[in-house]
DNA sequence: ACGCCACCTATTTTT
DNA sequence: TAGGTGGCGT
């Protein structure tokens, strides 16, 4: 024990790096925001940072520092290289890492200015290349945003209205599964091969035409349409080349193939470029991206030069140790193995236990001993799983020792009602096309005006191609609806487009608060919630919104029309409310996905059984090679100690079924792990006779003796 | 327009 | 088992 401990105190000196404040930090949360790099970078990192001749791929393992290496090189870039900060694009694919990266950069370059560095989301710089040229593409000034309800609900529509036997889920899945291709929907009619593909491409025809009409974009749309822009109008594409001398891409593994022919056309035929990736940490395949872009590079490059970076500045010896042993049986393309300097560390602990309760019990008690003995934080520790669903024994248990605890994800800040509602208002008065919008605010609050009058005039609105906001103003529509009915939607709409006119010429946020205020939107609340506290909780978003609002026009310095911001907010620039809970020192409980890019000094990988990790679908498939960089992903999240954890049984829909040990824990080596049964045969045969053995071979002693 | 009941289904999630 | 959804009835 004592050398244990003495063990895990050296593996801990190299990380404690002095801040600028000479202050010795330990134990950081997250490696991006607290932790820089050490004063000297390895050979690997500084040849990374200055490589500049041609396109680089740098293939970086966990923990290698690659967060380093970019913010880094664009320091080095603007710094040593005469760039100026408006000619590097640094892209990421969340808004955190976006923050993250310009917050370390900012740091490096305090003694200069960093205005007009770009550094952004896939999805924002597509935004942008839009914005500019709106027009090229046949999309108007202010165009909306459709997030996956709107895009989902929009589909649902066109099924219904067709009469198709299709599942709208599936429908736009495939669509959407079209987009990250860069697939128009003449070619996926083309390429269908089915009845439900073409009957999809069919609603994906469909669905365009909509958005058209709306003025309206969705998320993927965002990524499809810049290369489509690009492709079609090469003198857009030169000049922002020509704006553009350097591009950094963050997770290069998660990218679709719509982001790829981006950063293809963005950068060139010179390929002036640095990708950074690992595609053994590639998690997100099911949702479009293609890790197997990181080995195209090198085809599409002949000049393409790749970096390893192996050294790990994390985990201790025997984590990774398990981490290479694991992902070593996956195929490999780039060969990668990680070492580090921290020490062997402590052996990795298997916790087998009855079942989902007993199960969060004792990784409770676990955190409760170390809590104690080694005067960890709550925040030092993390629980992570397969699925959401297996966080809620965890919550209980630690409740019931009342540990303060975070859990990650759940419900977007733009799926609450409140927020969509007036986001639908600011939606409307930016693009009076947005019907979808309309339809939303026309009767929130009740502004009684009933779904008659509403088909009515979509009737009307369809006949004469125009808005339905357009359509309330027009002397036609007397003839179909009675006058109370027309009074009201024309007193809807003049109100609309006034208010519209004031946010255009004066402070959009201001506007905005007034309108709330009219509608009595805090009113409005009251009457619909249930209890006086759910109305206070939605007013607190509501409030959110409105800081948020101030803050980013702050950030844009006068450049904030209501259009501008609006554009912005369905990005999601906002989790800093969140970030405040996650930050606080509590346990955290996350999905494996949720973790990547994190790391913390305990980690639980929890549910260690066939089924769920890997899960049965993947087993079904028979492919797990993504399951496998999923526990990948989970054990180099660990710095000093990890501890995997199963169940004997396990609730299946309701069902209890016996489970078997994961696949994974016997590829790991069996020398490295610490198998703590309890009372509870879930582990390997080999080791249940063992010990069987060594019990038999007890008990003769004890009768001999006796 | 709302509420209740019955049925169905259980991964991962960002923008 | 539980939670979410959709349809139907008031």
């Amino acid at each position: 024990m004592q050398a244990h401990t003495a063990h895990v105190r050296n593996c801990d000196r190299p990380r404690n790096f002095p801040t600028a404040g000479g202050r010795v930090e330990s134990a950081p949360f997250r490696t991006a925001l607290h932790r820089s790099l050490p004063v000297e970078l390895n050979p690997q990192q500084r040849a990374a940072v200055h490589h500049l001749e041609g396109p680089l791929l740098v293939l970086a393992g966990a923990g290698s520092g690659k967060t380093g290496v970019i913010t880094r090189k664009i320091a080095w870039l603007l710094r040593e290289c005469g760039y100026r900060p408006r000619q590097v694009l640094a892209v990421t694919f969340t808004n955190k890492a976006a923050r993250e990266m310009r917050e370390r950069v900012r740091r490096l370059l305090a003694d200069r200015p960093v205005r007009g560095l770009r550094i952004g989301t896939f999805h924002a710089l597509g935004l942008e290349i839009l914005r500019t040229h709106p027009q090229a593409l046949g999309y108007r000034a202010g165009f909306s945003i459709f997030d996956t309800h709107d895009s989902l609900h929009q589909v649902a529509e066109i099924v219904r209205k067709a009469r198709l036997h299709l599942e709208p889920e599936h429908a736009r899945w495939q669509i959407g599964a079209w987009k990250n291709e860069a697939i128009d929907p003449e070619a996926a009619l083309a390429g269908a091969e089915s009845d439900r593909e073409v009957a999809c491409a069919r609603v994906y025809a469909a669905y365009q035409d909509q958005l058209r009409a709306y003025n309206a974009l969705d998320f993927d749309d965002l990524l499809l349409q810049p290369v489509r822009l690009f492709e079609t109008h090469p003198e857009l594409l030169e000049a922002w080349r020509e704006r553009i001398r350097y591009l950094l891409v963050d997770e290069y593994q998660d990218t679709n193939p719509a982001q790829y022919r981006l950063v293809r056309l963005l950068s060139g035929p010179l390929g002036a470029f640095t990708v950074v990736g690992d595609d053994d940490q590639s998690i997100y395949a099911w949702r479009g991206a293609r890790p197997e872009n990181l080995a195209r590079l090198a085809e599409d490059y002949p000049r393409l030069t790749v970096i390893k970076l192996e050294q790990n500045y994390r985990s201790t010896g025997i984590i990774l140790r398990a981490a290479n042993r694991l992902i070593a049986h996956n195929p490999h393309v780039f060969e990668k193995r990680l070492w580090s300097r921290l020490g062997q560390g402590e052996r990795i602990r298997v916790l087998s236990c009855r079942d989902p309760e007993h199960e969060a019990e004792r990784i409770v008690s676990e955190i409760l001993h170390r809590r104690f003995q080694e005067r960890a934080r709550d925040g030092d520790f993390a629980i992570l799983y397969r699925g959401n669903h297996q966080s809620r024994p965890f919550e209980q248990a630690l409740r019931a020792h009342r540990i303060p605890y975070h859990v990650s994800g759940g419900t977007s800040f733009f799926d609450y009602t409140e927020v969509k509602d007036l986001v639908a208002y600011l939606r409307l008065l930016v693009n009076e096309d947005d019907d979808r919008a309309f339809l939303r605010c026309v009767n929130t609050p009740r502004r009684e005006i009933g779904a008659a009058t509403l088909e009515k005039l979509a009737a009307y609105a369809g006949e004469r191609g125009i808005g339905l906001l357009a359509a309330c103003f027009e002397a036609g529509l007397a003839q179909r609806l009675p006058a109370r009915a027309r009074h009201r939607l024309e007193g809807f709409a003049t109100w609309i487009a006034a208010q519209a006119d004031r946010a255009r010429r004066g402070d959009p946020v201001a506007v905005f608060r007034d309108l709330v205020e009219e509608i009595d939107y805090r009113g409005w609340l009251e009457s619909q919630a249930k209890t006086p506290e759910e109305a206070g909780r939605r007013w607190e978003n509501v409030e959110e919104l409105f800081e948020w609002m101030e803050r980013t026009r702050a950030a844009l310095e006068g450049e904030a029309s209501l259009a501008e911001l609006v554009a912005r907010m369905s990005l999601m620039d906002l989790l800093d409310r969140k970030d405040a809970d996650a930050d606080g020192d509590r346990v955290h409980l996350m999905t494996l996905h949720a973790a990547k890019g994190l790391e913390f000094p305990h980690v639980f990988i929890v549910g260690m059984e066939e089924g769920l990790l890997p899960h049965r679908s993947a087993i079904e498939s028979g492919d797990l090679t993504e399951e496998r960089r999923l526990a990948y992903v989970g054990i180099t999240r660990a710095r000093r100690t990890l501890t995997f954890s199963l169940a004997a049984r396990r609730r299946v829909g309701g069902q209890w079924s016996e489970t078997e040990p994961s696949r994974f824990l016997q590829e790991l080596p069996e020398e490295d792990l610490v198998w703590e049964g309890g009372r509870c045969d879930a582990r390997p045969p080999e080791e249940r006779r063992a010990r069987g053995r060594a019990h038999l071979a007890n008990l003769k002693a004890l009768l001999e003796d006796g």
